[in-house]
Order: C-alpha cells, then sequence, then structure tokens
RNA sequence: GCUCGCGUGGCGAAACUGGUAAACGCAACGGUCUUUCAAACCGUCUCCCUCACGGAUUGCGGGUUCAAAUCCCGCCGCGAGCACCA
C-alpha cells in the first residue's frame, strides 16, 4: 500500500507572506497534488506579541491569489497549547524531561561563560539529575528534554542529504515555559505529529532545528515526517533577500502587476528543472514536481526573467479579462476600446502595470495631455499637415485600419513624405506618446469620432 | 566564535550512479522586418591570444584516478542556526 501523503505550510503570522514563504508554499502544494494527497495550512501564532490579525489575514489572501488552495480547516497553533503541555507531561513521566530551576541569571552567567570561551551557548544540564526536593522557592521551572549526550543525530534530507550533528553540540532544550505555554520546537513537532504530516518541506534556516526537533520524535517514539529543506532565495547580488531585493510581500509582486500563474511557474524554476522546460502549466507542474529535482544552492532573484515569464501568460490571458484589469488599475471605465485594442498593448508589456500605462491613452479624455516628446513632434508643419489629413480621413466611410492605412500612405505619398513624417506627429495626437501599438489599429479603435476630435484638439491649438 | 549547509558564464540552470562542462532559457549585443515602441525571426554571448589555430576553465590550492563539477584533504567566500522568538 501506498503511503498518503500529507504535506503542510506553516507560516508564523509576525509579518506578511513573502516571496521566500510564498515558493515554501508552492513546493507543498505541489508535492501534495502529484501525490494526490492533503496540504494543510497551519499558523504558528504562540507568539502572542507579534503574532497580528493583519498577518493572517494577508496570508491566506496571498495564497489564495496564488491558487494555493490549502485543504480542511486553517489549524492555529496557539489553540492546542493544551495538547503540547500535555506532551511535555508525558515525557515527564517518562522520564524523558525535567524541570530545571535555574535562574535567568544563572543561564546569563552560562551564556558569559560560554561566549568567553568560544563555545555556542549551552545549558549545563545542572538540573537534568537533580531531585527536584533541592528546587529554591520562588522560581517556577521550566521543562527541559533530556537530550542525549553522546553520539550524533542524523537527518537523512530529501534535498540535503545525509547530515549529522554531534549531539554534544545539542543541549537540554527547553519544551515547556515557566508560564507553561509551549516552545516552538515542542509545538511544531506535536502538531506536525498529530496531524500527520508525512513530509515537512520547508526553508533551510530550519535544517539545524530539526536535529532538535528529532530528540522530540525520539523521546516520544514517534515516527519522523521525511524532511525536505529547501534552499532560501536569494537577492540578486547573491546577498540574503531584503525588501531592497524584492523580499516583498507577495501583495507587492501583485501591486508590480505579476500574475499569479507567472509568479509560480517563476518561483518553480527558482531552485527545481525538469529538462529544457520554461513555461510549465500548473497542471504539468503536478505532473512532474518532484523533491529531488531540488538544487541544493541558494539562487537569486532576476526580475527580468520574472518579466519575461509574465509576459508570455499575459499573453495568453482573454484579452476580456486583462481588459479588466487594466481598467481597474486605472481606475477608468472600460468603454470596449481597452479590450478591442489589448491585442496590439499586449505584445508590448511584460506586466500589468506596463499594460496599463500603455493602455491610458485609449480610456484618456480629450484633449489628452502630451508628452515633451510627442510635443516636440508637433510642430507648425506638423500640425499643419494633420489638420490636412483630418480633413481627408473625415470623408473615410468604412473605418478599419486596412482603408485608413491606405488614406494616410496616399496622403503622404502625394505630400512627398515618407510614412513616418505623418505617423509620428499623427501618434503624437491620437495617444499623446511618441510610441503605441500600430497606428492605424489605433484609429479604429479609438473610432472615427475620437480621432477626428484628438487631431482638431491639436489643429485647433495651432490657427487660434 | 561554534555547528551545519552551499559555491558551474551577468542570472536561472543542465551535465543519470566519475566519462566531450556550460544543453535549454533570461539579460545583453549585432542584424532582418518596420509608421514608433514592442513582438517575431536570424546571429554572437565562460576567459586568453586582433580572427583563426590553439590554450585555459566548474571559488582557491593540493591529492586519488586512464579519466574529477562529481571522490578525499586544506583554505577562502556566502548563507543559516546557536533564546523561557518562530
Amino acid at each position: 500500500m501506498t503511503q498518503k501523503i500529507v504535506t503542510r505550510f506553516a507560516p508564523s503570522p509576525t509579518g506578511y507572506l513573502h516571496i521566500g514563504g510564498a515558493r515554501t508554499a508552492l513546493f507543498n502544494w505541489l508535492f501534495a497534488r502529484h501525490h494526490g494527497g492533503t496540504f494543510l495550512l497551519r499558523i504558528e501564532d504562540t507568539d502572542r506579541q507579534r503574532s497580528t490579525q493583519g498577518a493572517i489575514d494577508a496570508i491566506l489572501a496571498g495564497l489564495t491569489w496564488l491558487g494555493l488552495e490549502w485543504d480542511g480547516d486553517v489549524v492555529y497553533q496557539f489553540s492546542r497549547a493544551a495538547r503540547h503541555a500535555e506532551i511535555a507531561r508525558r515525557l515527564l513521566e517518562a522520564g524523558k524531561a525535567y524541570y530545571c530551576y535555574s535562574s535567568p541569571a544563572e543561564l546569563e552567567e552560562m551564556r558569559i561563560a560560554a561566549k568567553a570561551e568560544g563555545r555556542p551557548m549551552r545549558y549545563d544540564g545542572r538540573w537534568r539529575d537533580r531531585d527536584p526536593a533541592d528546587a529554591p522557592a520562588g522560581i517556577v521551572p521550566v521543562v527541559r528534554l533530556k537530550a542525549p549526550q553522546e553520539g550524533f543525530t542524523s537527518l537523512r534530507d530529501c534535498v540535503q542529504g545525509d547530515v549529522k550533528v554531534a549531539n554534544q553540540q545539542l543541549d537540554d532544550m527547553v519544551l515547556l515555559r515557566s508560564d507553561g505555554t509551549p516552545t516552538y520546537m515542542l509545538s511544531v513537532v506535536v502538531d506536525d505529529h498529530d496531524m500527520g504530516i508525512t513530509h515537512v518541506i520547508r526553508g533551510d534556516d530550519h535544517l539545524t532545528n530539526t536535529f532538535r526537533q528529532i530528540q522530540i520524535y525520539d523521546a516520544m517514539g514517534w515516527t519522523q515526517p521525511t524532511f525536505a529543506h529547501i534552499p532560501l532565495i536569494h537577492g540578486a547580488d547573491g546577498a540574503k533577500l531584503s525588501k531592497r531585493h524584492g523580499a516583498l510581500a507577495v501583495d507587492a509582486y501583485r501591486e508590480m502587476g505579476y500574475l499569479p500563474q507567472a509568479l509560480c511557474n517563476y518561483l518553480l524554476r527558482l531552485g527545481w528543472s525538469h529538462g529544457d522546460d520554461e513555461i510549465i502549466s500548473r497542471d504539468q507542474a503536478i505532473a512532474w514536481f518532484s523533491l529531488d529535482a531540488i538544487g541544493k544552492s541558494p539562487s537569486r532573484l532576476d526580475f527580468a526573467k520574472l518579466d519575461h515569464v509574465n509576459a508570455h501568460y499575459m499573453r495568453e490571458t482573454p484579452d476580456a479579462e486583462l481588459a479588466r484589469l487594466v481598467a481597474e488599475r486605472l481606475g477608468a471605465a472600460e468603454t470596449g476600446r481597452l479590450e478591442r485594442g489589448m491585442a496590439g498593448l499586449k505584445a508590448r508589456a511584460q506586466n500589468l502595470k506596463e499594460l496599463a500605462e500603455h493602455a491610458a491613452f485609449y480610456v484618456a479624455k480629450r484633449p489628452l495631455a502630451l508628452h515633451p516628446k510627442a510635443e516636440a513632434l508637433l510642430d507648425p508643419a506638423a500640425r499643419g499637415h494633420l489638420a490636412a489629413l483630418g480633413k481627408l480621413l473625415r470623408e473615410v466611410d468604412s473605418w478599419n485600419h486596412a482603408t485608413l492605412e491606405a488614406c494616410v500612405r496616399e496622403y503622404a505619398t502625394q505630400h512627398g513624405m515618407k510614412l513616418g513624417a505623418i505617423a509620428q506627429p499623427l501618434r503624437a495626437a491620437l495617444t499623446g506618446s511618441v510610441n503605441s501599438p500600430g497606428l492605424f489599429e489605433v484609429m479604429e479603435v479609438l473610432d472615427k469620432e475620437e480621432t477626428l476630435g484628438r487631431i482638431s484638439d491639436v489643429t485647433a491649438a495651432t490657427s487660434s
């Protein structure tokens, strides 16, 4: 029989869902879907000071936007504190954990001594075998794990391979704080066990924590899940990802005009590969995803490539849908022009932000604000030609790009001009810019009345 | 500092368990097309020697091997973890 796969994404709601978290969620989601398993969401909100409802909402919204639906109800870790404490009690009863009465001052001494000797901070285990009857009055104890002191704790990681650490490096970690609340190490293990998580796929910043977690699994006699620690994403300069590099909320990527499919596709390719494939649909990703194709080294975020991938997905998006998104961004009503002009617009933009900027002239109200370069093109001679051309265009009956092109070309030929000499001023008048989609397409989309109106806006200004 | 992990073109990467390094893609550059900007298409794209010929090259230095990106040792760089945070 095959094991039913269960993965989870377990963010702490102390900040927003950032790009690295999104990738972790994506990998968990893909792995679960690939195996027909379950993808669970657990909010690790045990830090009551730093957890906020706003962050929870942003995480849920971010995952939803990305299309990474989780199965079942969201698990809130804080609500399970009693269960975590129960496990600590069981370890205590089994002699696998003990009460530690060391005061903060004592711990501070150990810290200072360790630092002076160039050792990592390790609790020295002074209450490990001591009779609780010796407990000093007035100190509420913490519960510590009686961790193995010799040998090694080893981990077979799906991405990182075999990794081990000497148990001497690990001290007796706190399981339950003096106020009775569980620590992260305990909560994670208990929750992953209770939720039936079979595969823990998370950032490799947790790799060394895993050794401590394994000690808890061992103490409880629970079977460990399979671990896969994926490399973190770095900034373009190879350094740790920061806000400056793009360690932004997923929300910010949405704001910058990236499509969720594009972001997922890009994030998937960052550190994972499948032959020559670059553009990978969601269905293909589910069919192809595997943990062993994940690289071990961190990769750098590259906005140029994200733009390229995004441009691809934008071109695949129906014009009506893009028109709706653009209208929303511009805060303008769609009159049909955006959709009709979209074919020409979307080939010229890499993200929705650019697309909206390029599309703005279609919904702009007359008279248009002219870009300085457009203004410069509209010298008196050019305005004169536009006025003359406007008269010809008024006579055009069937208003489509073919007849319009014929009309404008004819005008240029008759006046011994290259097409560009009339086309560029015309573009300036119609779009307020020096570049745009094909001019005749623009005229057709604008319609006759609007085209003539925009021309007269610039020609009337000169004659008066 | 200690422990763990990672270093292949400007970037993402490929190279199946040692067997032609850099396939494929992004960016960049040159060209075609053209009413602008794009798109599309063709070409160049690790480094050195003006081109070619040739040589070097997988962070650096050694080693094992007929053969090393891949295995071993030592450095260097980057990242992560080292709390009664998560």
